[in-house]
DNA sequence: TTAGGGTTAG
């Protein structure tokens, strides 16, 4: 069945790949990232998928007219698309129309896929245990005389270099030299390095930078980023300033990335000296410390005991330029409970609720449980009410609550019940 | 104009 108007192979691309951002909470700061909404608004095609896909053989003739009215939603949802908000959900919706793609060719009906389109689909199929799918897409992309391109190479070496099949990535790295005159780039270059590294071969990743330079590819900043978070992991921080110097020496400039993997690197040591003055050699150097150049240092510096100052850099985050995310609430949170800080960290849960953002359950119990034991009945009610305000209240923390307060006679029946209607 | 890598927890 044909669709009454084709696209374009970039149109084609745009829409695969927006389709990872239906379920970012973009329009609430309520929602709780981590909590899937039941029933998204308008209806995704995502959800759609999910319907179909969940009761029927995808492709086959019984569901050609869910199949139309998935692509018309298709054209429809596009205008309301952020394409660069992420989403815990971005892999799997896209996930969800690789199947279909593999076994009823839908997307040809469409309009004409071109490389870019194909490797959408093969990296969304790369969420998957195997690489099956990836290679169904790929045979089929083939087939279709689309040549692969080095970002086709560049996603099934990452996916076989992250699952540690490091040998494999190489023979296919040779292969495809071979058979399809793909050369790898950096971006293939940076994944052996780090499979390489991830199976201790730290000479064989280092052999592979000077590949690179042999073979004239340029060298970028993922490059060296890597190699030196490989050697601040194994405790070669003696050797960074060489790779330092060599990176500046071949033009490539210490990015985001590059510092937050020093910055690791020092925390792990308990250096929150040298890492602060990383901090500040960002900003000195025009680079502006990420979420995760913070987040760093607030949970080694909570796991360390130091929680004040963990509390103190949280708390100076919006002076710095940077609202604290989940993570960071996270982490001085878990910190906070860590240490026996209750009052504090119930008033960190409170406003990370607030925020929108959801806590672990295992946090949350433990916290509650912690609490009960202390016989601590203001700040369990306060704790209660902020779980109860952002829905994350779980059964099995009330229940225990309930046992503990009928056990100890902590709190009379009433006080429990008014807890309750609060939520 | 679209696609791929490298830095945080659990």
């Amino acid at each position: 069945m044909k669709a009454s108007k084709l696209v374009s192979p970039f149109r084609l691309s745009s829409l695969l790949r927006g389709q990872r951002t239906q379920f970012s909470p973009c329009n609430s700061s309520k929602t709780l990232p981590g909590f899937k909404p039941s029933i998204p608004k308008p209806l995704s095609l995502f959800s759609l998928l999910h319907m179909t896909s969940s009761f029927t053989k995808l492709g086959a003739p019984e569901c050609s007219t869910n199949w139309e009215q998935i692509l018309h939603q298709l054209k429809q949802e596009t205008r309301s698309l952020h394409p660069k908000s992420s989403s815990a959900m971005s892999s799997h919706s896209t996930a969800a129309l690789v199947s279909p793609t593999v076994h009823s060719n839908w997307v040809e009906d469409y309009g004409t896929p071109d490389a870019c389109t194909y490797n959408i689909l093969i990296k969304a199929a790369c969420g998957s245990e195997d690489l099956d799918n990836a290679c169904k897409v790929f045979d089929e992309m083939r087939s279709k005389g689309v040549h692969p391109t080095d970002v086709t190479l560049g996603t099934l070496i990452h996916k076989l270099c992250s699952s540690l099949r490091v040998k494999e990535a190489f023979e296919l790295k040779d292969q495809w030299e071979r058979v399809h005159g793909v050369l790898p780039n950096a971006f293939v270059y940076a994944s052996l390095m780090k499979g390489l590294c991830g199976i201790g071969e730290m000479t064989l990743a280092f052999g592979l930078k000077e590949e690179m330079v042999r073979k004239s590819i340029q060298l970028d900043s993922a490059v060296y980023s890597t190699l030196i978070s490989a050697l601040l992991k194994a405790g070669r921080k003696g050797e960074v300033s060489g790779l330092l110097k060599e990176m500046s020496e071949y033009g490539c400039k210490p990015n985001t990335v590059t510092y937050n993997a020093m910055i690791h690197g020092y925390c792990k040591e308990k250096d929150f000296e040298a890492a602060y003055r990383v901090l500040d050699e960002m900003v000195e150097k025009g680079c502006k410390p990420d979420a995760i150049s913070y987040n760093v240092i607030i949970d080694a510096l909570c796991k360390a005991g130091k929680w004040s100052e963990a509390n103190l850099l949280f708390q100076d985050l919006p002076r710095r330029g940077r609202n604290p995310d989940v993570l960071s609430y996270r982490m001085l949170f878990s910190g906070l409970c860590d240490w026996g800080q209750f009052k504090e960290a119930a008033f960190i849960l409170d406003e990370m609720i607030f925020m929108g953002y959801a806590p672990h359950y295992a946090r949350t119990h433990k916290l509650v449980e912690g609490l009960c034991q202390e016989g601590n009945t203001e700040l369990l009610g306060t704790v209660l009410s902020s779980l109860g305000k952002g829905n994350v209240l779980h059964g099995d923390t009330w229940k225990m609550v309930i046992s503990t307060v009928c056990k100890e006679k902590l709190l009379n029946v009433s006080e429990l019940v008014d807890t309750l209607i609060v939520q």
